[in-house]
DNA sequence: TAGGCCATCTGGTCCT
DNA sequence: AGGACCAGATGGCCTA
């Protein structure tokens, strides 16, 4: 039951779900709003070397080693540490499933038929990161009434371009109407050799892009 | 059978 | 201390 691609600006949102995707607010962390995530995090800025320089820092240093801790056997030690694991293990699976039901609310505002494929995850982030721009492109278009400059090539270096070499195209973009038609999977479905079966709406342009340049 | 996708486990790091 | 987040490893399932 995909909304119609181009109707009312609101987000909708998954029926059972009650934020626009779940366990948003949980994941807001530091870097979800602020920083991309790094594939490493930064080192911390008071590390043990510099404890003496940084306030608190001895505390918590006394405090990791356990200071005041009562002594434990290595059986309870065992005990408690696989009982920490498998209690990180479901927040773990917990956080994932959320993960998957902010995607899975995520494919339910994509336009793809009902009986399509399931998008994988990825096909799903690139698919939305492109619809997003063809979105913003179409009203950047009824906007400037077809007067402003070629829109941008589209946004799509680290997901996948949709074709940047002709972004000149884009300024001949097909009206709201056709685009809602060009939205439907069916344009592309027999060009999308990645995916099993059905496919979904590539690049927004009809005919003239496979689903396979937006990946 | 190889390759893609996925779920899960795991240990490390950072934050509260 | 405990939770959140992340990335690597692993194994299962499915398809070409």
């Amino acid at each position: 039951m995909a909304p119609h691609p181009l109707g009312a600006p609101t987000i909708q949102v998954a029926h059972e779900i009650q934020q626009p995707f779940p366990g948003v607010s949980d994941n807001v962390g530091p870097c979800a709003a602020s920083a991309p995530p790094s594939p490493t995090r930064m080192p911390r800025n008071c590390s043990e070397a510099e404890a003496g320089a940084c306030p608190g820092a001895a505390k918590k240093l006394r405090a990791r080693r356990g200071g005041r801790s009562r002594p434990k056997s290595e059986l309870a030690l065992s005990k408690q540490r696989r009982s920490r694991r498998k209690k990180a293990n479901d927040r773990e699976r917990n956080r994932m499933h959320n993960l998957n039901s902010a995607l899975d609310a995520l494919r339910g505002v994509l336009p793809t038929f009902p009986d399509d494929a399931k998008l994988t995850k990825i096909e799903t982030l690139r698919f939305a990161h492109n619809y997003i721009w063809a979105l913003t492109q179409t009203l950047r278009i009824a906007d400037h009434s077809f007067y402003g400059p070629d829109p941008p090539a589209p946004p799509c270096g680290e997901l996948g371009s949709p074709d940047s070499g002709s972004s000149g195209d884009w300024g001949s973009l097909y009206s709201p109407v056709s685009q809602a038609g060009s939205l439907s999977p069916a344009a592309s479905l027999e060009e999308r050799p990645g995916l099993r079966g059905p496919t979904s709406p590539a690049c927004l342009r009809p005919g003239t892009l496979v689903f396979s340049d937006f990946l």
